[in-house]
Parts: C-alpha cells; sequence; structure tokens
DNA sequence: ATGAAAGCGCTAACAT
DNA sequence: ATGTTAGCGCTTTCAT
C-alpha cells in the first residue's frame, strides 16, 4: 500500500464515500451493519490511522489536555506530590481517551511567555492547573474562555472551579489527635499562606485548640512554605519555647522538624510528637528508612487527580453549569512519630 | 472584537493578503519591515492566535513530542529517577517551543489499545521512550517510521538511536573504589537483566574484580531488579556468605540493602559497606534523614533528558543520518555509606 | 442509510 | 516583497 492513506482511499476500497467512512470510525448511528464491517476489514488490512490534525481542524477538538505547574512549586520534583498526581491525571486521560499536555515551567520567563502558547486556539481543549497561589501570574489563565480546572482552590478567584480536598478538617483532625494524647503545647509549622491549603490547615489548627480550650499561643505557631528547609528553621525557632507536638502542614516540613529535633537530641515522639500532612512516605516509596515513621493526614493525590480530568471534562461537556467545587476527604495515617499506640 | 479571528482577518485590518501575515508569524524573511511592524500590531491589538490544528494540517509538524513510560517500571513514581527526567524534558521542550505530551501506561491492556494512539498520524512529531526492556510489547513502536529516541540502550534493536550512561565505567568505578578501600568479598545485588543497564552494571562489578585479580564468587551475587523490596531480600540471601561490602546496582535497592542490614543488626559502613547507583538521595529531597548518607554513581538524569530532546530534534531535522548512540557520563559520589574518609 | 460538497484556518508553491 | 491559489484530511450539513 503506497501513497498516504486517506478516508478518501479508504472508502475507494470499501465502495463507500469518504462520509461514510468517516461514520465509521466515530461509531455514528445509521450505517448498515454490513457496510460498517467492510469499512472496518478495509481499514484494519491497511492500518489505516486518521491524521489528528485534519480530525482537529474539521471538529474544534483535539483531545488534548493540558497540565500546568507553576515554577513557585519549588518541590515540583524533590518529593512525591507531583508524580502521583501526574500519575492520577494521565491515568485518567488514558481511561478518556485524552491526551496529555505536559507543562512545567521553571522561571518566570518561561511562564510568561509559554502561558500565550498554552493558550493558543486549536490546541488545548481544556486546561488543568495546579499550585497557584495569590498573585501569580499564571491566574491569568483562569480568565481564559477556555476551559479551566484548579487543583487546590485559588485564592481571589470565587467563580473558578477546582478541586481539592478538606483542608481545614484535616489539620483539625490532626491536631485533636494530638490533643487526645494529652498533649498540650501543641506547635505548627504552617504552609505557605498565599495559598488556601496554607491558610485553611492553619485555621483546622487553630479551631482545634479552641474547641477543646486551649490556648493559642503564638510563639507556637511559625511560617513555613511547605517545603523543608524552611521548616527546619522554623523548627529550631520553636524549640525554646518547649513543644511537646508539632503538627507541620506538609510532610517536607515534618521531615524538616524531624531534622531538627534529631540535631537538638530530642526523641520523636517520647520528647516531642510530630504530625505531617500528605502522606508523602509510605511504605513503598524510598522513604521507608524515616525514623521513626511519620503519623500524617493522607490526601488522596492520585484520585485528585483523576478528579480533575473528570470534572475538566464534565466542564468541557456543560461549559455553561455553575462552577464545580469539588471537596475530597483527608484520612489521618497514626504511625510512630505521634506516639500513639501502634501495635 | 467580534468573530473568530483567522489570518484573513488580521491581513484585511493590516491591508495586506493572508499569505503577508502567514510570513510575518512564521519569521519569513523578505518582508518589509514596516509592513511587519503593521501586522505584528495588528495582531497584539486584536490578540489574534494562529489556530494550531490549522497550522498542523498544513505544514505537517504538530510541534509535539511524547514521551512513553512502559507500565513495566513499577518504579514510575515511587523515586524521583522518572520525575527528574521528566523535567528534564519538559524544560528542553520549553526551550525549543515543543510541547510535551505524556504517556504513562498502568496496564498491558493500556499498553496496547494506546501504542496506536500514540502513533497515530498528524499527531507527534517525535517520540521518546523510556524504560524499555527485552521482549517489551511496546518495542513495536521502535519499529514506527516516525522519529524515536530511547532513553536507556534497547536490547535487540541496534539501529535504535539512544542516549544513555556509560553504565559499565559506573559500576566499575564504584566497585574499584570499595576495592581501593581494602574491601574484599564484595557482592552485587544487579538490576533487571532484561535491561541494558542492568547488564551492563554487572559487567562493570564483574570487570572491577578482574582487573583487581579479585575472585568472582557467585554467591555474592543476587538477582534484583532495581526496586527495594526484592533488594531487600536479596541482602537477606547475602548475608550468611558475610559481604564485607555491597554494590547495589540502583539507590532504590541500596535502601532496601541499608534496610536489611539495619534488620540483622550490621553497622553500615563499618560491618558492611554499601554503595548505590543513581543518586536519588542527596541532600534536598525528601530524603534527607537517610542514615548513612548514600555514596553513589551519579547519573545526569535532567541532562538526559534534555539530551534526549535534543537529539531527537536532530533526528526529526535529519531522519537519513545513521542512528544516533549518545552516551553521557556518570560520576562517583561519595558520602559516608561506603566508609571512605568523608571530612 | 449514504453521497456530494462546503468548509475548518493555515502553509507553501507559484506567479508577479 | 507580496498576492493568488491549491491543497492538507477530515467533519458535517444538506440532499437524496
Amino acid at each position: 500500500m503506497e501513497g498516504k492513506l486517506t478516508l478518501e482511499k479508504i472508502g475507494a476500497l470499501a465502495g463507500v464515500s469518504r462520509a461514510t467512512v468517516s461514520r465509521v470510525i466515530n461509531n455514528h448511528p445509521n450505517i448498515r451493519e454490513e457496510v460498517r464491517q467492510r469499512v472496518l476489514d478495509v481499514i484494519a488490512d491497511t492500518g489505516y490511522q486518521p491524521n489528528q490534525a485534519a480530525r482537529s481542524l474539521a471538529s474544534n477538538r483535539t483531545g488534548l489536555l493540558g497540565l500546568v505547574i507553576p515554577r513557585v512549586i519549588q518541590a515540583i520534583f524533590t518529593d512525591l506530590y507531583y508524580p502521583r498526581l501526574i500519575q492520577g491525571i494521565s491515568q485518567a486521560c488514558n481511561e478518556s481517551g485524552h491526551t496529555l499536555a505536559l507543562f512545567i515551567f521553571h522561571t518566570e520567563e518561561e511562564e510568561q511567555q509559554m502561558a500565550a502558547q498554552v493558550m493558543r486556539q486549536g490546541f488545548l481543549d481544556g486546561l488543568i492547573i495546579a499550585g497557584l497561589h495569590f498573585d501569580d501570574p499564571l491566574n491569568q489563565l483562569l480568565l481564559s474562555e477556555k476551559p479551566v480546572l484548579v487543583i487546590g482552590e485559588p485564592l481571589g478567584y470565587p467563580t473558578a472551579s477546582f478541586v481539592d480536598v478538606d483542608n481545614r478538617l484535616g489539620a483539625y483532625t490532626a491536631v485533636s489527635h494530638l490533643i487526645s494524647l494529652g498533649h498540650q503545647r501543641i506547635a505548627t509549622i504552617t504552609g505557605r499562606l498565599d495559598m488556601a491549603a496554607g491558610q485553611q490547615r492553619r485555621q483546622g489548627y487553630l479551631d482545634a485548640l479552641q474547641d477543646h480550650n486551649l490556648p493559642v499561643n503564638e510563639q507556637l505557631m511559625e511560617a513555613g512554605d511547605f517545603e523543608q528547609e524552611k521548616a527546619y528553621q522554623a523548627a529550631l525557632q520553636l524549640l525554646p519555647h518547649h513543644p511537646d507536638a508539632v503538627f507541620a502542614a506538609s510532610d517536607s516540613m515534618a521531615l524538616g522538624v524531624l531534622r531538627a529535633l534529631a540535631d537538638a537530641g530530642l526523641r520523636v515522639p517520647d520528647d516531642v510528637a510530630v504530625v505531617g500532612y500528605d502522606d508523602l512516605t509510605p511504605e513503598d516509596t524510598a522513604v521507608p528508612l524515616i525514623n521513626p515513621p511519620l503519623t500524617t493526614i493522607r490526601q488522596p493525590i492520585r484520585r485528585m487527580g483523576a478528579q480533575a480530568v473528570e470534572t475538566l471534562l464534565d466542564i468541557i461537556k456543560q461549559p455553561d453549569a455553575p462552577p464545580r467545587r469539588v471537596i475530597l476527604p483527608t484520612e489521618l495515617i497514626i504511625r510512630q512519630s505521634c506516639g500513639a499506640d501502634y501495635s
């Protein structure tokens, strides 16, 4: 078979018109079964593949979903959050017959010039944005007329559609757990407060203290950025105030806390209990040697990714429906760093 | 501005033909500067974006590069190898104005039915495949007429273009280092032997022993699969034969070894020295708590990704040139697990 | 149920 | 240096 295969040629070989072949390929009804079979046979015999560019041009759909990861997320690939998210998104794309276009921005310059490229016409059917923060230049993407879904509630865009976990309740659960273990001087290292996750986890901490009639002590609250290094420094700041427990708003930060406590010669959980958030250090990762294993709040990261795709596809299908706000639950995972019975 | 913006309309607004606008957009020479400026102004004013699908159809290029990660790579997202590779690839794509389409396969079924989708006409300009093994069903992609580049030398396809590190030399260096520290009973846990990396690292181990007149002891060689769990088991098999050092063909496996040694009450490096491969546990990751820090052979993972893109673009540009075989160097990173002076 | 025909918006060869 | 024109390969009305 020489010469490029086209609908026209397949039609000729099957003795039908190009339109009929197109209908067969796209599973339209109203095709005589016999004809359908004949066409399918020819397609199988020839190994014909429709030209995607032509389909896109004619149908105005490309089957491409974009995922944008802003540069500010330094942790992009120092921990497993984004890898898992990508895995969840990828799987959902496979299942729905879409293709994932991945945009990772490394510099502000890239963000500026690539934003236009991401949005160009006839390219993406929809867009998922992860890790936005307040004042992010990429927030401009939210104003596009293209279907967009954000992972992690975006601050300042109340009408944006998003998927997130119940950050406040997760933190509330973590801190309540520490309180139930008898801890009184519970410190926290917050996440970035220009992201909803940081604010809400902080609020969960405050709410838990208040509901259990514990005082809020500013000296026991340090600002972090979700990353390990700053949390290490923050933990060192905390120590003079003798916390008996630390709630870190991410596992990466909890690791920084563990490191600081080890450096200070304090034992976990005996001297200080530690609870993290995210569950990025389960047994099947490269991090089973962490001592002690980290009690944490698990986010269903892969499921968030899958949910993001499903929700985005729904937005594409029904663009005029009201904004979607999907909140997934978290789960307290008790390991040893909190000092709870672990049998 | 209403109605869809097209080249034609931009041309009308600028008082030129559609072809001239196209030339301006594509940076063709032979445009009067004044005209170019006028057209650019109109484009800026209107916010016009060329339609990608139409460009692709007419030019037969899409600007999309595919990255395929086979399902067999269980470690896809339990360690940071693939995340880093993706980062390197993404960055190079950004720099060259291409877009990365990511295909992660989770089941054999997906591999089967998606392979066709990956290869469909008018979709990808080229393809990067990572982590292929001998007998991989995805090897079929290598036979495509589309430009393909493999990361990690593919077994059984001597004419395939690939980017890899010098696996043999890296392993040779690691084991020679252990020998220079006085170790005599050096064990190894190999990687998958249906991948070149596994075979070649094993060969480097053997060559180092032989060049230093040390006997090869089959009892000190265990088969692994690059993953942690099997390495843990393998290390337990090794212990009765009293190795004084273990060369693990990946860092994930080295972590399994550390775990096994800890369980056996053996100290590292005093009782048994350990060297890994990959350098997936540097200080800036979530794994700084590993004790002792891992001596290892560093692969320039991000650079491999970038190199893969560059080489693939070169193949696209010159499809008839001979196959490319790019071998990048590795580097011995001495930390504490090998027992070398670490000051 | 099927065919004919009109684009989709662009690139590139050709003409001037 | 710029305009004219012929497709690129498909989807999708509109006829029949």
